[in-house]
DNA sequence: GTGGTCTAGACCACC
DNA sequence: GTGGTCTAGACCACC
């Protein structure tokens, strides 16, 4: 009954570690992220796994989007 | 065989509701529509937005424009 | 009687040489056209303004555009 | 034959002393200007009345403009 | 004080 | 990795 052993994916583990960096509140300042770019740039990946990345985010309420504006942490 | 759904953007729900408020008469004393700056606080939108909005309704024959001028209703 | 001069745009300019460019048979090999990134680089200009560019060719009739693609050339 | 007074214009006064500000090196760090909102703002006048400022100060060679930035000022 | 043009940059939808 | 949409802001041309 137990499912297979899954391989993390990429977009998973920056997801996870985004998050902590967030709870940390290394972007407390402003809330305002990274943009895809500097972050493709920092986990050396691409836009598109960054983007996979942040609907993950969004979608478990650690992060807001908006277009046109960076996205933000969202408090608490 | 249908086209898959595709998400209204913005610029067009707005010169859809535009079209609209122009057809019911409400700019009928003197034809000439909001300001660019007004419509953006109208609707909480960029004036980018309320130009791609009056992009598409001078394409459609709705309104004409001027530099310098409000933009105006066409009759009819 | 007649109009006075008007002052060119760069988007206009951009048009017209791209135009020349597409007429003189330069992206022949297969009609699709440089992005929006190198025209903005080769023409020192911001992607706002190529984006204009392209909106008065798509409306002449020159160029087609399709989302996740490259422009093309509209043949003859 | 001398010309009668003639009572300076308020745009040239504010020309120079926009041109003093500069060469007493107050916008240095960047060389950008204040926007034209906000030194309509500073001096109590008219965006035209600003604008005729600065077109006397481009005349003159004491600032650059281009358009969606903002004017600079020209060193030395 | 309006619309027109332009900059610089972001995220979104689609390939 | 492209074009599409959107933000926020500037100066320009014309009224």
């Amino acid at each position: 009954m137990s499912t297979p052993p899954q391989k993390t994916p990429l977009y998973r583990k920056i997801a996870d570690e985004l998050a902590n960096r967030i709870a940390s509140g290394e972007f407390i300042a402003d809330r305002s992220l990274p943009s895809e770019f500097e972050l493709a740039a920092q986990y050396q990946v691409s836009r598109g796994t960054i983007r996979q990345t942040f609907s993950h985010l969004r979608a478990t309420g650690v992060v807001t989007s908006r277009q046109g504006t960076r996205r933000e942490a969202v408090p608490g």
